[in-house]
DNA sequence: CATGAATGAGGATTCATTCAT
DNA sequence: GATGAATGAATCCTCATTCAT
């Protein structure tokens, strides 16, 4: 009995997710997105209280899958080489996600997972970063939040470049990493 | 006559733009700018028929500023040297002045002064930069655009951060550029 | 099993009856009451089909309270003293619980408990009444209706006031009765 | 030129406030009124920018022909007779007057003039009231603000009433000041 | 040129109530 | 009986823009 009705609110959750998807994070409107997803605004509510929120849900997955390069790149043996290739995929799942650095960047999280899924990443990262420093491979006053804000940086001039140039702005990145 | 009304037309543009520079330019609402002026709408708007003209006014100044900047770096012997406090002190500026970003990347200018001044910047921008790439001091693929949007991509990373640690960011950018 | 059913349902009201004590009875959410008790909607619904019945149930308690002072009162020699002390007691009583004058000036009750102990208090209050007239203790023109009334008013008063001046306000009604 | 337009202004305040001034205060909505009144919400809450402002605008006349009764009484010879005759017809306008009871009570006055006549209006009550308790025709511990309370109370025991009976109300009241 | 009143679409949010399971 | 998801009307409020004077 429930389950039906657990299974329906589901089926509006991810309507709702799938809907936000497709739109512009940055001008996301719940009581757009309840129109477009055929719901009441209330609905819509009930499952995400903010934009915020409803961001984090949309980012959820690649959220997800920037873990998942973190791990993988934890597991690799050449630290300098695995903290490169985390950027370089991260900043291309960025450029990809556009709700990602909102939810990067948040000082506050609304949902638990994604805490943790950033405290994960954030975790795995500088491991990582403490490693290719050790190496020598990386600038010694480079931290982890800097980095964060450093992609995010050149996310930003790759967005705003409207070009297809982003391996010119990731190189560069990369370059002044050392 | 109508020197006085143009006298009054001047000084009402001039406490517009004062009262606007005071303001966030992310939120500039001609409705308050005009209020905080002591002036009605309308004369807000028939001197700025848009938010970005008003904002294009504003950042005026800096602009020259910035163009100053630029001619003193093409003076400069060292073309590597000079484009190196070309960038350093244009992003100070950019840091400075909020609303400096959303005219130098704007595709269309609504004033002709404003135009002809990202023109020279560019062009003097260009000429060093060309310079520089000759000497070998920096990335052969850096071209103007690329080089202003990782200028905007690294002060977004300083806004965000939310620290004061704009030199880490600009160090790193001057890196990454060689 | 039926048992269980009822035991159960019994729990739940009691549940919602606790949890809607604690509220403020002018801003009563159902939605709201029903979420701190964690129980859904619908189960509140079922036993308060309207926040005035939950207002009845909530209440109930000090509506007992206040007919036993009225019973207390009508076993009084001295019907003059025995009023006051039930217009002091009662006053006292509905400074205390917020939700009772809402239930006291109700034309329609939804609870036929609620509608015989209003019932009661009514007929004591008036044989008092009308004792404490034909003593001259009271004005003539006196009658429960007006009396409830007056002493609701001042309740409102007292809320009104924000301070501690309770007594004042109904020494001044004592007075005024005579 | 601006005179017209202030005209038309004054027209549309005064549109509101009359359409306004036929609600019931207790529940006005400036987007209802602006409905009724043809105009734009926008005209409303350009014009009164809460529903308290707009609740003091409705009330204004009356509040002011309230200073005048309080300006009379204190011109009179017999401070008691005039004290009494100040309650018993301020109560009367209370009691036409829906909304007065909310601005006499708020402790913020939006408007400038409201907060004047109220300040008129205590003073010269305070005046009245000090003269005649100097002469015994009223209780020691009465203060201004105590016999707003009570009035509004009483106001309130009317109301709620729901019959003709005001002046029951007010003599009771009457003679508890004593 | 200046004025500022008016507009009204747009966006956020709440809550009483229903109903399928 | 219990559940709680869904609904959507209702409310609040803002702001870019127009236009008559």
């Amino acid at each position: 009995m429930q389950d039906s009705r657990r299974a329906d609110a589901k089926r509006s959750r991810a309507r709702i997710v799938d809907v936000a998807r497709a739109c512009d994070p940055a001008q996301l409107r719940l009581n757009d997105v309840a129109k477009r997803a055929g719901l009441g605004v209330g609905t819509v509510y009930r499952h995400f209280p903010s934009v915020h929120a409803l961001v984090e849900a949309v980012v959820s997955d690649d959220l997800v899958a920037y873990r998942e390069l973190a791990r993988a790149a934890a597991a690799e043996r050449d630290p300098a080489a695995a903290l490169e290739m985390l950027v370089r995929r991260g900043l291309a799942l960025q450029l990809l996600d556009g709700g990602l650095q909102a939810v990067l960047l948040a000082a506050e999280d609304g949902n638990a997972e994604i805490a943790a899924l950033k405290n994960e990443l954030r975790q795995l990262t500088e491991s990582l970063l403490i490693a290719a420093r050790d190496v020598g491979a990386v600038r010694a006053d480079l931290t982890v939040e800097r980095l964060m804000h450093l992609v995010c940086g050149i996310e930003h001039a790759v967005r705003t470049s409207g070009t297809d140039d982003a391996s010119f702005y990731i190189d560069t990145l990369i370059a002044g990493l050392r």
